[in-house]
DNA sequence: TCCGCTCACTACGATCATGAAAGTGATCTC
DNA sequence: GAGATCACTTTCATGATCGTAGTGAGCGGA
């Protein structure tokens, strides 16, 4: 019986088609394992971006010969879909897909270590404290919102506004 | 007010010392997100690996030198801790803090999602299932094992022979 | 229709990181 | 003392990244 999930596949009647090994840790490892694609998922989730220059625009500068290339590996891997935008037809929108807006737990989990850990973290507390109280629901707010086109911290119908919202209502 | 956790720092009375952005994402990514740090930690926190030997042998086969630089940056990151053996003066122990245990979370929700996305995953279904099930209760087996240098997969007194264990005497 | 602008990239050269293999010195075992 | 083991280090070819400058398609206003 498997002891564990990476263990050695030699011997193994499976051929490996491509990777380093069957753990599924390193299996994300090699989808999105590197210093910027994952800012990119943050960028479509917590601020509603969906375009390169958008992207690129973001604080922590990409170059864009890295973003191409980011974009095009999680394209292929399924957690991003690439669609032309037919009201103008020099856009290109990337979107989620239910295997990118799977990632939205190790987000949040990845920003809660990050928050906790960087004395001087940009993350506000209460948020923080918000999502540590309840995190699978948290989780699930995320995941809706952006399954509908919307995102946690940027527009009127964003998670954070509906839950200020929801706190000016309740008192 | 904070409108999220990565807002633009410019303009700020706060000098970013270094680093692309105070986002805590970010601040995450800078620290592990390459596709080789979380392997170690990885190797730790489940199959109960604690030295450059123990690391360098894994699957996945990473270089010596890649393995010394992302050692050394984990344990400045203060993610892991260096210890020399007392009974054995050739070897070097590698532990992982309180930060570093911190980042079980991020792993399980990283296995999960590499479990649940890759088809021929080495990762046995009823573990995943049982991760899914009472993921908090779960992550705190984890990290209360690694805190007293058991594993969740290696050993007689690992998580998976502990909980093999309550469920052969409860039926 | 022309002009300038925006869009998603691509091209390029310098620099940096990685991969593979061999080597080093301290230390342990026999 | 010989040989193995340990944690690395060194070296070098190859590949990735950074920063900047295009490029061509498409839009919007005059």
């Amino acid at each position: 019986m498997a002891v564990g999930p990476c263990e050695s596949t030699e011997g193994s009647p499976v051929k490996r088609a491509s990777g380093r090994s069957h753990c599924p840790i390193n299996f994300g490892l090699e989808a999105f394992g590197d210093p910027w694609s994952l800012l990119v998922v943050r960028d479509i989730v917590y601020f509603g971006k969906r375009t390169f220059a958008e992207f690129l625009a973001s604080e922590e500068a990409i170059a864009p010969s890295v973003l191409a290339a980011r974009l095009e590996r999680m394209t292929t891997a399924g957690i991003l879909r690439r669609s032309p935008d037919l009201a103008d037809r020099r856009r290109v929108r990337y979107d989620l897909t239910e295997r990118g807006l799977a990632l939205i737990p190790v987000l949040v989990e990845l920003a809660e270590w990050g928050a906790t850990t960087d004395p001087a973290t940009g993350a506000p507390a209460d948020w923080i404290a918000l999502v540590r109280a309840d995190k699978a629901g948290m989780v699930a707010r995320y995941t809706e919102a952006v399954r509908e086109g919307r995102s946690v911290f940027v527009g009127d119908d964003s998670v954070a506004a509906r839950v200020a919202a929801a706190r000016a209502a309740t008192g």
